[in-house]
DNA sequence: CTGAAAGCGCTAACAA
DNA sequence: TTGTTAGCGCTTTCAG
């Protein structure tokens, strides 16, 4: 004779109601209990605890939120979740977020505005306690400012949008830029070519404004045939590369503004058959694991990844428990790594 | 003399309640109206709309979903979403899932068995419609059975659990392993290393499953001392492979179990100044972007990524939408793709 | 210490 | 065609 398997309850959920029933207190009674508050007598909670568990009751988490009027979650909405560098910061938000017992909802805008608003939409109407968002458009934000004042707590990661009163975490994205082309300079290289993306996206386009301001200021011109458009993907960053340096007379180094035109970069000249940094230099902004596996490994500008999801889960929290001071605008510096993808450039070019 | 902004409401939301009244319905017809079912007057449907529109009135949704029992979102339990793999999974998955206007609501497990019953514990609290989970552990899934049990719709990815009763999508591990130490063996070696992770998932003890078949069907002897277990990181795998290549008459080649690994492996080679494939050949399991950067590329067994996501999305909407056949249980092949890692064992050996 | 009752915002019988 | 009403599951006054 086996002992028989508790019975498989099948459908409707356990209520608190059930449980209440089963302990012969009211529901009010089960609540307090169950949650920890108010006065209930010992043998009560007793009572309720066993019935609770015996029934495997558990809280309907929609009718709580009801109740308080949110649900302990925090929204993301990256720019694209399968580029790591946004799939490193959920991460890290995930982990951080849940020491504060708050799930996290992870809805990717793939850069796409009219995505971005629906999901934003969505989020507010489930009444997530806040949202970090990294904004697909620089312009377009009229949706983002009605959130803010709304009061939903918000946090802008990886661009940041003046116009908008709410805390932000960017990089110096300008200065980052300048840095790796001085480098270039500094090693030499009088043409060097960018490849960047003209979306509306703010953090390239600064970074392009540092590309130019470096040449500036080492009193170069500014070549509109050395400054190519690609869409931020490697398969467009590979065509645009080699029709960069399918010109006469080419660029001798290459600034690409981040890790996927940067891949598709080192792509297309293995396909042309040059060799960094023989042939020509490279930098990249933004490191990538890949870096350090190619053959020289690639220089970069490296950003804190590491630093910008404990911040935003910080700063959405503190927000969250009514800090009302002015936004704050955290903008780390960059840092570039001397790896081996640049060189002085000359012989080279004499074939 | 410029027009008023729109005053700002500040808190409160509004509810239906206030576009009822606005318009002088009640607040059933509002919902009809605003639903698109039953009857409502046009009219009325004009005046509710034109008061939805004015006071910016957006559905709550957690109520809808209190009244409905569930909440259109479906959670995702991966074992670690800075994992390529499953970060383009999810991306896979959250794209396909806004087609049929449902959230996906990620939530990583990292790997560890408690948090992953935390996780679950409260996704289905919250009511979600379906869940796609890699379970962590290959064990212990008490916790998986009774949620299949009470009813909810699970699709288990890239890790099977054969005594649970639910649709699942895996690749075919073993024979890809297989495929690769046979590809390794009728290229001459003969010791061939594995570094796999001895962990309860699933995955990973299939593909030592097929490395040992392999070996065993060419009549070869399994040796332990050929068998390095390390964490599924980067980090650990450099140490194991160290250890492994520094005993006396170490592997002509080696076999990881997963991209991580493989990776590990390749620093490890290069800190300890092997070269492939002339030191030693490699095979890893899972295709990686690093692999066509190196130099030369590797071969690596690809499993079908970009089918999996999607296929998970069309099971668990299928089952939620009421399909009650048997489980169905997915099972892709791999693909050996060859690239320059490997080369006859030789001459290198005699140093 | 405990229970009755109201209500979060929404929907859906059921009546009118 | 529209309104009344009940209730999803939970929390929280307010009385007792």
């Amino acid at each position: 004779m086996t002992a028989k398997p508790p019975i498989v309850t099948a459908k409707r959920a356990v209520t608190i109601k059930d449980v209440a029933a089963a302990a012969n207190v009211s529901r009010a009674t089960a609540a307090r209990a169950l949650n920890g508050y108010g006065y209930v007598g010992d043998a009560a909670t007793e009572r309720i605890a066993e019935a609770a568990r015996l029934l495997g009751y558990r809280a309907n988490r929609l009718a709580q939120a009801l109740r308080h009027g949110q649900l302990p979650i925090i929204g993301f909405v990256p720019g694209a979740i399968q580029n790591p560098f946004f799939a490193q910061i959920a991460h890290d938000i995930d982990v951080e977020l849940r020491r504060s017992r708050h799930s996290l909802l992870i809805a990717s805008s793939e850069e796409d505005l009219t995505q971005e608003r629906d999901l934003l939409d969505n989020l507010s109407a489930l009444n997530v306690r806040g949202l970090i968002v990294a904004p697909a458009s620089g312009q377009e934000n009229q949706h983002l400012k009605r959130l803010v004042q709304g009061g939903m707590p918000l946090v802008l990661i990886d661009r940041e949008l003046e116009d908008i009163a709410c805390d932000s975490i960017t990089v110096d994205n300008a200065a980052g830029a300048h840095q790796a082309v001085s480098f270039l300079l500094a090693s030499g290289h009088r043409r060097i070519g960018v490849i960047h993306d003209d979306s509306r996206i703010v953090t390239a386009r600064e970074r392009l404004a540092g590309y130019v301001r470096a040449l500036t200021d080492a009193g170069l011109p500014i070549e509109k045939r050395l400054m190519a458009v690609s869409q931020s993907t490697v398969e467009y960053a590979i065509d645009t590369t080699i029709r960069l340096f399918s010109q006469p007379d080419p660029p001798t180094a290459l600034f690409t503004v981040d890790s996927l035109m940067t891949k598709g970069a080192l792509l297309a000249f293995r396909s042309m058959g040059l060799s960094i940094p023989h042939d020509l230099s490279l930098v990249g902004f933004d490191d990538f694991d890949l870096a350090i596996f190619t053959d020289p490994q690639i220089t970069v500008v490296s950003q804190p990844v590491a630093q910008i999801g404990p911040l935003a889960v910080t700063m959405i929290l503190d927000r969250i428990n009514g800090n009302r001071e002015p936004p704050r605008r955290e903008r780390f510096p960059t840092r570039l790594i001397v790896r081996g993808s640049v060189a002085r450039p000359g012989m080279a070019r004499n074939r």
